[in-house]
RNA sequence: GGGCCCGUAGCCUAGCAUGGAUAGGGCGGCGGCCUUCGGAGCCGUAGGUCGAGGGUUCAAAUCCCUCCGGGCCCGCCA
């Protein structure tokens, strides 16, 4: 029990006493332990299937000789079992209690985290477009990639985050054009959100202004068709004028002398060459709309360790260094100045297929690295960026759109075909879309539902609900309290979904603060905190509570589900799945609810019970300020 | 045409990795609980062909095959 007993895992330690005493009875068979349906079976099972399979018995005849081993064991086991072919276990409250008040005493807001180790992980997640506000899907990007890199910190990974931002695009060029036509004006609203705007304004003004060039083309089908587009992009301009009329005057005014279309094209190579006037223009745009992305994100106790310019790969000969390097790779094809890579021949060369799980009858298709003009496509530069990340981390992990799943995989094949088998360290963890109803997102029609209208309603959906239930507390505390609460529901809303189901965003759905919800989880912390705060006054501290006491069902199931902390965050971090963790606390939370309302804590027949009680409580209490930590949410003393 | 993902009560969701014991929760519905520590709560109740069909197995929501429905991808866009 040594080895689990320093990682903090109470039931690493009690399955090692278990499996210590079936030993004996299973001789070498495989012991694997399950959870029985209904905690009403017992806390922990074993099957027995298999191994009585191996030993030529009948699985009920194993399971009875375990059992009755088992039983011998007076300190560790209530009682044992034999059903259907398993042995099942019902520990003794006060082992496994003894157990995590150690664990959880010496480990606080840590318990269930396992030590630091050496493993490095970069989580690269966000990693949205620098033009626009963070939208409903970029927030499902950050919350999941920071969970995860929540979960992978507390199970021993040294973890950095990082925010790749793509600023070399035609979208940034457009903006930044935008951007140099008002001025490099100080915006008034939230800079993202005034960006936003602006990046919207200014490509409509530019596809205007395209359609007009080819309005005295001789094609009478084209002249049609530019037409319409005129027409189009009239409507959206009246509709962006209107939500902001005075930078529409002004960027209507100064557009009328400009070829657009042709400054936008000189900005974007102007950028790549990393010419001064453009790049100090782009880059004070992109750092203006930054610096709103990270606002948002730290508002949701999100924060990256390191924003990675795409540019600087550009800049600093990352890129030139990988086109050259796939310039004398023989999946090289080109006619003229356009690069393609045979990913396919590279893949089936290369045994890539069997190794990634790929069909054999797949056909990967071709990459394009550079245009006809020889510039670089976006899969290009983030063959550049992988090797830095690869360079100081050993694990990858990049919190991607699941529509990206062909370029992530096509970025792999190209690593590994020129020569970076380190490529198989990288990982593209994938989430789905997220819809909103009725309602068709675009950023370029200035059209999208904030991350920050999500935390915004939140909160002000928590406000009465807080000065209600707390009328002391000062407008200042309020606030602070409903944005706590805010973040908390939506944080959890979307952490609560598997990444592979699409989300069909509602808002009546991200602003339930009822049963399975974060603030249900605050609330139920902040019930705990309640409880200790008035033990101190008329309780003496007990070091050595008398768990023996603890005879209520509910006080059971609350130790044993305590007590599955560690291992639950180990699964979340095996399978980088979120959601895993807020099913866990839910059901800490259900159960300790209903002891709060069928058994008094302070007002315990006796002094001991009281004291063995809110041990007990503590230890919830700590697994639940674990658990809060893991998925980014304040803990809340009242709300 | 090819590849990947999803399909569990009116709605949302867990369970699928490692097949096994009555498919867990929540919202909404209905009925209760304010003389015990915070009612964002608790207790009870109704509601399910686990998309359909076949197969493997003593045993399938879980594995295999086919089909149906929804989504994404297969651009010198990102």
């Amino acid at each position: 029990m040594g080895e689990s007993a320093r990682v903090g895992d109470p039931m690493l330690a009690v399955k090692a006493m278990v499996e210590n005493t079936l030993r004996p009875v299973l001789g070498a068979a495989e012991i694997r332990f399950e959870v029985p349906p209904d905690p009403e079976m017992g806390d922990l099972a074993v099957p027995l299937h298999a191994a009585a399979k191996a030993a030529g018995a009948s699985p009920q005849e194993l399971a009875v000789k375990s059992s009755l081993s088992l039983e011998k064991d007076a300190t560790l086991v209530e009682s044992a079992k034999p059903v259907n072919g398993y042995v099942n276990v019902f520990l003794k409250t006060k082992a496994v209690a003894d157990l995590l008040w150690e664990m959880t005493r010496t480990k606080q807001l840590t318990y269930g985290f396992s030590e630091k180790g050496t493993e490095r992980f970069i989580v690269e997640h966000t990693s949205a477009n620098p033009i626009h506000p963070l939208t409903v899907g970029h927030a499902r990007n950050a919350i999941y990639g920071d969970t995860i890199a929540r979960i992978l910190r507390a199970t021993g990974r040294q973890v950095e985050t990082h925010f790749y931002i793509d600023d070399t695009g035609r979208q940034t060029a457009v903006a930044a054009l935008g951007y140099k036509m008002v001025g490099d004006g100080e915006p008034r609203v939230k800079p993202d959100v005034w960006a936003g705007e602006l990046y919207a304004l200014t490509s409509a003004l530019v596809e205007i202004d395209a359609a007009k060039r080819a309005l005295s083309l001789k094609d009478e089908a084209k002249v049609e068709e530019a037409k319409a587009k005129i027409d189009e992009w009239v409507g959206v301009v009246a509709e962006l004028a209107e939500k902001s009329p005075q930078l529409y005057e002004l960027l209507s005014e100064k557009a009328k002398d400009i070829d657009l279309q042709r400054e936008v094209a000189s900005i974007i190579a102007g950028y790549e060459r990393g010419e001064r006037e453009v790049s100090r223009v782009v880059r004070q745009l992109v750092k203006l709309v930054l610096e709103g992305h990270r606002q948002t994100l730290s508002r949701s106790n999100i924060n990256h360790d390191v924003f990675d310019y795409e540019s600087d790969l550009l800049w600093e000969g990352d890129v030139d260094a990988v086109l050259s390097d796939v310039r004398s790779s023989k999946y090289a094809v080109g006619t003229g100045l356009s690069i393609s890579f045979k990913c396919d021949n590279a893949a089936e060369d290369l045994g890539l297929k069997k190794l990634l799980n790929i069909s054999p009858n797949y056909t990967i298709p071709d990459l394009v690295l550079t245009r006809s003009d020889g510039t670089t496509l976006y899969t290009t530069r983030d063959i550049a960026y992988s090797l830095r990340k690869l360079a100081r981390a050993s694990r990858v992990l990049n919190v991607v759109g699941v529509e990206q799943s062909l370029k992530q995989l096509q970025l792999k094949v190209v690593l590994y075909a020129l020569g970076h088998p380190e490529a198989l360290n990288q990982s593209h963890v994938a989430y789905e879309f997220v819809d909103v109803a009725g309602f068709q997102m675009s950023s370029r029609r200035g059209r999208l539902i904030s991350f920050d209208s999500m935390l915004d309603q939140a909160r002000d959906k928590a406000i009465p609900e807080v000065k209600k239930r707390n009328p002391s507390l000062s407008d200042e505390q309020v606030s602070r309290v409903a944005e706590a609460i805010g973040v908390a529901a939506i944080r959890f809303a979307l952490a609560g979904i598997g990444a592979n189901k699409r989300i069909n965003f509602t808002w009546d759905r991200v602003l339930d603060f009822e049963r399975n919800s974060g603030p249900y989880v605050l609330y139920t912390y902040a019930r705990i905190r309640s409880i200790l705060g008035k033990a101190q006054g008329h309780l003496v501290q007990d070091d050595k509570p008398d768990f023996e006491l603890l005879t209520e069902k509910l006080e059971h199931r609350l130790i044993v589900l305590c007590s599955r902390l560690p291992e639950t965050m180990r699964f979340a971090a095996e399978t980088l799945r979120t959601e895993v963790v807020t099913e866990y606390v839910l059901r800490v939370c259900d159960i300790f609810n209903s002891y709060y309302a069928a058994v008094p804590v302070l007002k315990a027949e006796t002094a001991e019970l009281s004291s063995a009680r809110l041990a007990l409580v503590t230890i919830v209490e700590v697994c639940l300020g674990s658990v809060l930590g893991v998925l980014g949410i304040t803990p809340l003393e009242r709300m």
